[in-house]
DNA sequence: CATATGATGGACT
DNA sequence: GTCCATCATATGG
């Protein structure tokens, strides 16, 4: 039992909160026998019906997935790619944080976008609604040695509707961040 | 089944 | 900034 996992108390909150407050935490891959790990350097809040940005607004297995309790992976494809997403706030609330980019910590791969990082640590829709806190392969982890970093936050990327709010949140002047 | 649509990424101006 | 290949999904018949 590691202290160090990330509790569903911390996904139980709102997802803006959780989007920030997951920079700076490592997220852990154990493939075969080796063990990635990164740091989560870009976030992304999505909320219910009323954010025209958020696949909640769906009435498909998105929206129920979005509705299920605080930890619950979510990833869906588009663009040929794989996007992850972890759930949170209280179930019955539709809300989730993408993961847009991380920094790779012992491997070398570019993890600088929501696809790339999904390809880069192989997460695919095999992880799709389990819980991220009973996996033996994924989880995620404090990170005791983190350095003070200051957040930085802009609109959404590539939403055809987004709210007038900043819910990307991303590790200031950190290189690996997607974008610009 | 058919068709539309991107929470993309990479190439290019 | 713009363009677009490409395909997992959503949705309608």
């Amino acid at each position: 039992m590691s202290l160090n996992k990330l509790s569903k108390d911390f996904f139980l909150r709102d997802a803006r909160h959780v989007a920030k407050e997951l920079l700076g935490k490592i997220l852990v891959r154990k493939l075969g026998r080796k063990i990635l790990m990164s740091k989560i350097v870009e976030t992304e809040a999505y909320f219910d019906e009323n954010d025209p940005g958020s696949r909640a607004r769906q009435t498909g297995d998105l929206r129920k997935t979005m509705l299920m309790s605080a930890g619950t992976i979510l990833v869906y494809g588009v663009h040929n790619n794989w996007l992850v997403n972890f759930v949170t706030n209280k179930e019955g609330k539709a809300e989730a944080v993408l993961l847009r980019a991380l920094e790779p910590l012992n491997f070398n791969s570019n993890c600088s976008g929501p696809g790339l990082l999904t390809k880069a640590i192989q997460i695919n829709k095999n992880f799709h609604k389990k819980s991220i806190f009973n996996q033996r392969d994924l989880w995620i982890r404090n990170n005791e040695k983190e350095d003070k970093f200051e957040i930085f936050s802009t609109n959404r990327i590539g939403l055809r509707k987004d709210l007038p709010k900043k819910l990307r949140f991303y590790i200031k002047n950190n290189k690996f961040v997607s974008k610009k």
